[in-house]
DNA sequence: GGATCCGGTTGGAACGATCAAGGGGGCTCT
DNA sequence: AGAGCCCCCTTGATCGTTCCAACCGGATCC
């Protein structure tokens, strides 16, 4: 496997090394890695023969300055915000890694500046240090995607170019409205009639994409929607406050909520009044979050399917690569919904 | 900023085209960057200027080839558990990216083979893609650490190497037992004598680690642990059913749990028994997940110091890469309670 | 007044891979 | 027999940066 005997290791084994020992030139060996194709069978196995006993692993710093370009996938990692259900990212990003690792690609993780949600991309870009960009968090208001756009960097946005109608670049993301309607249409079979909204302020596109699937299950069953939809920030404290004024308002039987924090304030208010998730009302939270998962009586959740999300961005990101001239597309995915306890 | 006209950009700028535009040549360049203090003054800021005019970053791959260093650090990235609490992982990447970047340096991300947990980092180490490495999860029976070790690639361990007295690599952990004494006198403080102690298996290292916290806190104050002790898997169920057990057996009035994930196991015994947490029976738990901060009525909890670790992460990696015949000690750092409803 | 030193700068070489072009041997075809 | 061709492999040049040794004018020292 390695070198025998000894030997303390200085340098590792560069190309020129296996050349000689496999008694071929470099490019031979070159190729023996990336073009097998082009040689006998025999030359092939002497060569692999030598690579293996040195042990042998191409430099990226030559390879990347000679091919100019490094295999590597740059994404800002914003932290999860605490006091939040949502981890999302923990779980995209490892998806990323896998299906990017299998397509020969690496993940180079960079921090967020909060204020200036640009900054990094560029210095990372013109060094050359990473090929292609993974955009998350392109809701409105964000000028990641259109900033990237302009200065023609290759990127795959997670997330609809919500207020860029012009938008060119390929993205992928899930569709919101469909899991909330599945998510409100599982409670109306449940015989449910009188269901709540409780969503993100009508400044948030994303929520309003949300809500939308509400509305669209509640007027196909001709069902009412009237008092029955509140809008707060994404806290537990806001969905408590907004449950609570729903049920002394309105007397819903059940919640639908645009995130897991959201239904996680709501179960506090039911927990304060005696009421019981999933017996005397039903709740629905948005994400399949860890807390849905291990919160008694298990909350009910409309589960993003990050997995295949991370496939399609780095399928959209190999194109991109590949052959450059290509006029990105969107894909939207369909969520499905992880019924639990609480409904 | 950057350069005037309709010109439509081909290839970045290099470090020639600079000194063209400055008038110098291209070591003063180099220098400008590295060595500004080498520069005259008038000098330093003609060059700067050309660099800020034509938007030069250096090429990365022809820094790397020539240096012989990445700047990056690898990271395994394993997924977090699902039906678990545990996305400590997601905290700590966080802190990591933020700090190594302060230092120079980027994170990358490669995915872990949960069959053979050393796959991956041979390839990055030889194809010197990597300058080193963060090993986590470095706990009993984990190979990785001891594998880094004997290949003298250059790493630092989050977690104590338990299993390996000669270890000589540098590391930084968190004090379990100490947190769980905190949580426990806590409860003491507060007028519980008969607390239980919701664990893991005796094999896992960290569980008895975390049990000897608790241990400790008893045996200081003349309380009996008698009885009171449970070991399983880190799963609610079975923190569920532990807890269960010890009631109908010890009646105990509180609970300390090796993780939040057990912790949640016994909110859902008490929901069960119509036992409120926090008012009839106390619970905390370990590790200040989200589900803790969002669960009703909040789940006191030791909270790991990630951002802590993280900073002295980078700091012995530093230290690693700059002189690198360092010997490598530990840093052992203290958790803090954070104290919510359920206690 | 020549040797030494010193801050600031210079051109050449090297890092280790891939790209583009070239070459030799064996085969077929005329 | 010689031209043409294909296959398999080799050779020289190149990517953009930093390292190395030398240079150069002026000040300092003996």
């Amino acid at each position: 496997m390695t070198r025998a005997g000894s030997w303390v290791p200085t340098t590792p084994p560069t190309l020129a090394d296996v050349a000689e020992v496999a008694g071929v030139s470099r490019q031979t060996v070159s190729n023996a890695v990336n073009n097998p194709d082009l040689l006998r069978p025999d030359t092939l196995a002497r060569v692999l023969g030598a690579i293996d006993e040195l042990g042998y692993s191409p430099n990226r710093a030559a390879r990347n300055l000679r091919t100019r370009s490094s295999h590597l996938i740059g994404l800002r990692f914003a932290p999860a915000q605490e006091h939040t259900a949502n981890a999302l990212m923990g779980r995209f990003v490892h998806s990323l890694v896998e299906t990017s690792s299998a397509a020969g690609y690496h993940v180079l993780l960079f921090p967020g500046d909060p204020e200036d949600p640009t900054a990094g991309y560029d210095q990372l870009l013109r060094s050359t240090a990473v090929d292609a960009f993974v955009a998350t968090d392109t809701y409105l208001g964000n000028p990641q995607a259109t900033w990237l756009e302009t200065r023609r960097a290759p990127f795959v946005a997670f997330g609809r170019p919500w207020d860029n109608e012009e938008a060119v670049h390929p993205w992928v993301d899930v569709d919101g409205a469909a899991g909330v309607e599945l998510a409100t249409t599982h409670l109306v079979e449940r015989g449910h009639q009188r269901i709540a909204w409780v969503g993100w302020r009508k400044e948030q596109v994303i929520g309003e994409d949300r809500r939308a699937g509400w509305t669209r299950a509640m007027r196909s069953r001709g069902l009412s929607t009237t008092g029955l939809a509140s809008r707060s920030d994404d806290t537990v404290h806001s969905g408590r406050e907004a449950s609570a004024h729903l049920l002394d308002e309105a007397a819903p039987t059940g919640f639908v909520c645009a995130s897991d924090t959201l239904a996680m304030g709501v179960l506090h208010t039911l927990g304060e009044r005696g009421l019981v998730a999933g017996r005397d009302v039903a709740v629905v939270g948005f994400d399949d979050s860890q807390v849905a998962q291990v919160v008694p009586p298990g909350l009910t959740s409309v589960r993003q399917p990050l997995e295949e999300v991370a496939v399609e961005v780095v399928r959209h990101l190999e194109g991109l690569l590949t052959h450059p001239p290509v006029r990105g597309g969107g894909v939207l995915l369909t969520p499905e919904l992880v019924v639990r306890g609480s409904s």
